[in-house]
RNA sequence: CGGGAUGUAGCGCAGUCUGGUAGCGCGCCUGCUUUGGGAGCAGGAUGUCGGGGGUUCGAAUCCCUCCAUCCCGACCA
């Protein structure tokens, strides 16, 4: 590619409202640009590292047995109707109407149309396992979008879904994907983790999540100092952790007392207020119950309700909703603030650590009243005990071995096992070595592609701009003609090089702008291409080329004739 | 969805309080010079001041309304 011919649209300045770096770079480096919030118009260079993306999940896919499809964008309501996802799946669908007024929805994912597509098309055990993926547009229409292509409404997705006879099948599936998935991210030269994950409203049992650390991920990807334990936050186990070594609960040394808490609505003013240390302190949280009517939640002071915990306990109602304080009012006689298990006429669950407690203070049912010295048996029966909350920084891991820590993650894959829950609801069915009929297992398996270029940015960049590992960058290399306008020798080299470079396998972008040289380095930098050779008559002179890579502070003088050579072990294609 | 902020040239911003004919830097165009780290000089183009309505002799500026975008929050009692 000749840059003179090439759309480079680089910012000196950056844009005021791009909040993270890899939005910023991506803007400035002139690889997307927004249209609306949440969508995105890929530049071509841009598009040149998405397409480097997707050309190695394809080729992992493949190499996986995984058969590449390319399903509509656009989908009929009735197979999420079947599904049961047309109520449940909320304001992220995006829905629309034809000119005969039937509903449609873009789709966020594809699990009705694959497994349409499935019923109709495989009636035997003899084609399964079979492996489906595409990669494809989709749209959520999220919230908040942000952080450019990190959170879009409109994104690119290669999903895929697996079928299998039974469960021991769908584990193979599963396990292929998951290898495959760690040599795409290890491909793509990331720093990352997979970790266990929760389900979520897909469904389903057992998912691993892929996560690229960096500082800015929206998602909290807990492991284990001592072994090899990962999990998001969301599913990991929050032992009792109690205080000290105990694992018991000490018995009670203070007698229950009333005390007049008048200002004291927070955690932490009661804290401030009466000298109590937080870890004696107890949260009660009010949500909708499944049964109807409200459920406590009860938490330490200094702990998180886990909200994916609570949704999933059977007691509590999915969506998890909090009670407002009317209906807290009109159950309790008293606000949020003044809650607590003394004395509270609903069901009640309390944390692990919540039970191990004694003297503890929690709310007393009355506006402006707490109780201190609670002890649980004495005061209030000891509720019913769950896991209900995030895990916190140096908590013992769930395997027994270390104690946790806590890092930031960006998701860019997922793989779940979804089990029967889209065959058996789409009625998609096989006949099996048996001659009965049954459900298929399925597996689904996501990489956000559009985000996973923004994750690798995160990782790799500095105050110049991006530095592309060679798999992503949109060139290996730059060719810098020095003094072009003068020079015809520099010129002709240049030429020739650029010829030999490109029929030698390598990307090669010649930067034959009419400009200064510090504007080409800058703008390279700023893209991001990895490796840069200085065409000049100095270097000709001597038969040699100048070599920088993107994170080398110096230059390098290289033989002419070993240029191609030594060009492509530096951006890591096999020897010729 | 709740709260906060912003909307003026392609980008970054000033001007708004205190109403009086629209400005700065970068970028862009032309010419000349320059050419190893975001050049210099000279000349030039570009704005329904987010939209609509109102007040006023006069509105980017004051009032009403709508829209868009960004940030924070959306259990932490």
């Amino acid at each position: 590619m000749r840059a003179s011919q090439l759309l480079i649209a680089t910012l000196k300045e950056t844009p005021a409202d791009a909040e993270i770096i890899s939005h910023q770079l991506m803007l400035r480096a002139g690889m997307i640009r927004r249209l609306t919030s949440g969508l995105y118009t890929w530049l071509p260079v841009g598009l040149k590292t998405l397409r480097k993306v997707e050309r190695i999940v394809r080729e992992e896919m493949d190499r996986a047995g995984a058969q590449e499809v390319l399903m509509p964008a656009v989908q009929p309501a009735e197979l999420w109707q079947e599904s049961g996802r047309w109520d449940k799946y909320g304001d992220l669908l995006l829905r629309l109407k034809d000119r005969h007024d039937r509903d449609y929805c873009v789709g966020p994912t594809h699990e009705e149309v694959i497994t349409d597509l499935v019923r109709k098309e495989i009636a035997s055990y003899k084609q399964l396992p079979a492996n489906f993926y595409q990669i494809q547009t989709k749209f959520r229409d999220e919230t908040r979008p942000r952080f450019g292509v990190m959170r879009s409404r409109e994104f690119i997705m290669k999903d895929a879904y697996s079928f299998d006879v039974d469960q021991a099948g769908l584990k193979r599936s599963y396990q292929l994907m998951y290898d495959a998935y760690m040599r795409i991210f290890t491909r793509l030269g990331l720093d990352f983790r997979a970790v266990e994950a929760d389900n979520g409203d897909i469904g389903g049992t057992g998912s691993h999540e892929f996560q690229v650390l960096a500082d800015s991920g929206e998602d909290a990807v807990v492991f284990s100092t001592e072994s090899d334990y990962a999990a998001n936050i969301e599913k990991a186990e929050a032992l009792a952790a109690p205080l000290g070594s105990n694992t018991e609960r000490a018995a009670p040394s203070e007698e229950l007392r009333l005390v007049d808490t008048p200002n004291a609505k927070t955690i932490a003013t009661l804290v401030e207020q009466f000298k109590l240390p937080i870890e004696k302190t107890v949260k009660t949280l009010m949500v909708h119950a499944a049964e109807g009517g409200l459920i406590a939640l009860l938490v330490r002071g200094d702990h998180e309700l886990n909200d994916v915990k609570a949704e999933n306990l059977s007691q509590v109602a999915a969506p998890l909703t909090m009670a407002s304080e009317e209906e807290i009012r009109a159950a309790v006689g008293a606000g949020p603030g003044s809650l607590g298990p003394v004395n509270l006429d609903m069901p009640i669950i309390v944390d692990r650590s919540v039970a191990l407690m004694s003297d503890f203070g929690a709310g007393a049912n009355t506006d402006g009243k707490h109780y201190f010295g609670i002890n649980w048996e004495r005061d209030a029966a000891l509720p019913e005990v769950a896991d209900l909350r995030n895990v916190v920084e140096g908590d013992p891991s769930p395997d027994g071995k270390g104690t946790l820590a806590i890092k930031r993650g960006i998701e860019v894959g997922h793989v779940f096992q979804l089990g029967q829950k889209y065959s058996e609801s789409m009625n998609a069915t096989v006949l099996g070595d048996n001659g009965k009929t049954s459900h298929p297992w399925m597996g689904c398996y996501g990489i956000g592609v559009t985000r996973l270029v923004a994750a690798a940015i995160e990782q790799n960049h500095d105050d110049a701009g991006i530095i592309w590992p060679n798999a992503l960058a949109p060139f290996h290399v730059a060719l810098v003609p020095m003094n072009a306008h003068k020079s015809q020798r520099v010129r002709e080299e240049s030429e020739r090089l650029y010829q030999t470079l490109t029929t030698a396998g390598l990307d090669v972008l010649l930067d034959d702008r009419d400009t200064r040289p510090g504007v080409k380095f800058a703008d390279l930098e700023l893209m991001g291409v990895p490796h840069r050779i200085v065409v000049g008559d100095r270097g000709l002179d001597n038969g040699e080329l100048e070599y920088k890579g993107r994170r080398d502070s110096d230059v390098t003088m290289i033989p002419a004739e070993q240029v191609i050579d030594f060009l492509r072990e530096k951006a890591g294609l096999a020897q010729a």
